[in-house]
DNA sequence: TATACTAGAGAACGACCGTTCTCGGCGCAA
DNA sequence: TTGCGCCGAGAACGGTCGTTCTCTAGTATA
């Protein structure tokens, strides 16, 4: 029989990719059962209910992208190189073909008005990137507003690129934060 | 009785506002039947399914946010002072308190896995925002890649704004497009 | 071998949803 | 007034979903 966590790690990920592909709504359990291949008696024992999974799965979003997060800002050395790798990143993310946007705003989009739990999930993720990206600005020794300069392409990027179905939006993004960033560094 | 197309509105603008609220697909049509004050049957008889009230939907938010940039733009005098027009739009509208983001990126989200109708109506909204920028663009003189800058700050800015529930995106993304807005001007 | 336990497959259950149907009442034409 | 047609209220229907239950078969231990 399959292990405890072997078989939480085989739900977790074929609910992340179902749920990414077609909305949380639109996945019944079943689905996943299926796509899993595991039980649903067994996944209801390591998750109570369809809820603790979708947290579970954001969890695992999460953890997904602040590896890739730190994985592209790796070979970089200066705090500019690493705040541009951002964009590295989600243009490789992106370029990956079944790019459908962030999971945590179309989660939000889809459940925070009737989840509180999905709306904290999705606050945090975000918090946490803009803290990463706070802590880069400064040791870069740029002004604060930087930062939100820089959430906010990566966010557009993101949406533009999801609905667009281009790698196009980050291209421009990484540009448009090459701009900004040389005005925050006063190079213009 | 209420004429036909009083009854559209009603049942068009309750639905507009429930789906924006809770997702498409958490509210039920017995639902817009209470908000709207129309009957069931009526509102089958004006939309065939409710894939064709959320249509309606999408394309009613479509002309709603059109004739809010054009009221936001009205009043400037340059190209430069419309684009950034687009932000004092954006605020006012994210002030309005219910704010919970872009209504096409939430549909696109929740839907556009399992629902080509809903995927093109988001595309088509994005694609004729762009033109509405790019030709902004056009009139300023700036170099086209601007347009894409500033659809991206404007994005970014109603994903951030609906998740942190503040203005603040909307004020970091309108200092943003200052900034490429006079580097595409050659004004730094 | 016999027994007790466990897990998986899938049926079952209750709730809800989109959609249609029924029924009772109201307005209107002759 | 009488019959006709339309409308709204809400029941009904078929399907799906989240969740639980049943039954069967396999396994490990004594």
């Amino acid at each position: 029989m399959i292990s405890e966590g072997t078989a939480r790690n085989l739900v977790v990920r074929a609910a992340a990719s179902l749920f990414y592909a077609r909305g949380i709504q639109a996945v019944g359990m079943d689905a996943v059962r299926a796509e899993a291949g595991v039980s649903l008696k067994r996944i209801y024992t390591l998750f109570p209910s369809k809820s603790d999974l979708v947290a579970a799965v954001l969890n695992h979003r999460r953890a997904q992208w602040e590896s890739g997060l730190e994985d592209a800002a790796k070979n970089c050395r200066t705090p500019q190189g690493k705040l541009l790798a951002i964009f590295d990143f989600l243009r490789s993310w992106v370029s990956e073909g079944d790019f459908r946007g962030c999971a945590f705003v179309n989660a939000f989009g889809e459940l925070s008005g009737v989840s509180p739990d999905v709306a904290e999930l999705s606050r945090n993720q975000k918090a946490a990137f803009r803290e990463y990206v706070a802590e880069l600005v400064r040791e870069a020794g740029a002004f604060q507003a930087l930062t939100d300069y820089l959430v906010i392409l990566a966010e557009g990027a993101q949406v533009i690129a999801a609905i667009d179905g281009g790698v196009d939006a980050v291209d421009n993004a990484r540009s448009a934060a090459e701009i900004v960033i040389a005005n925050a560094l006063g190079e213009l």
